[in-house]
DNA sequence: GCCAACGTTGGC
DNA sequence: GCCAACGTTGGC
């Protein structure tokens, strides 16, 4: 089993918006960068852990616990003109972006990006280095524990 | 809104 | 294959 982390803008998708959702469980699309959809189509497996991020708001930070529940499929947005993620190259046959599924586990407290930064245990986290836009990245075991650990 | 640090695109 | 131009991410 391994462990990441996923960032998602709350405006779009929040850890309440997951949440709320009917199964408490949602397709991870739009994800449009090949390192990301990498993680996703060849790595991830069911029962991943993964903190959920917010990013791109007023307070980014790990706000949640989830884990993958679906192995990665097509994301579906690819093929739909009216999406902002239509991608006019992608086919049925040939589909270019792939999405898993997570389900809500639980909320946490919200540990933001500057207290992650403040412990020399997470200065290896892949978020925290310079110019890491990534929005899939994976946690190692130790970081995951150490994250866990100040909950 | 700024801008550093990317990733992608496309002409050559 | 190179690389300049362009677009995006995301913290601040």
């Amino acid at each position: 089993m391994r462990y990441w982390l996923m960032k998602s803008e709350p405006s779009d998708v929040s850890i309440d918006d997951l949440a709320a959702m009917p199964a408490r469980t949602i397709a991870w699309y739009g994800v449009r960068n090949y390192q990301a959809r990498n993680f996703m189509r060849d790595q991830m497996r069911v029962g991943d852990q993964v903190f959920f991020y917010h990013s791109s708001c007023s307070e980014p930070g790990i706000v949640g616990i989830a884990e993958v529940c679906k192995l990665a499929y097509p994301d579906a947005t690819q093929f739909d003109p009216a999406s902002k993620y239509f991608d006019p190259k992608a086919t049925s046959l040939r589909p270019r972006w792939f999405n898993v599924e997570v389900k809500f586990i639980r909320k946490t407290r919200l540990v933001g990006i500057k207290e992650l930064r403040s412990y020399p245990d997470l200065a290896s986290l892949r978020i925290l280095q310079t110019g890491n836009r990534l929005s899939i990245t994976p946690v190692d075991p130790a970081e995951w524990n150490f994250i866990m650990g100040i909950l």
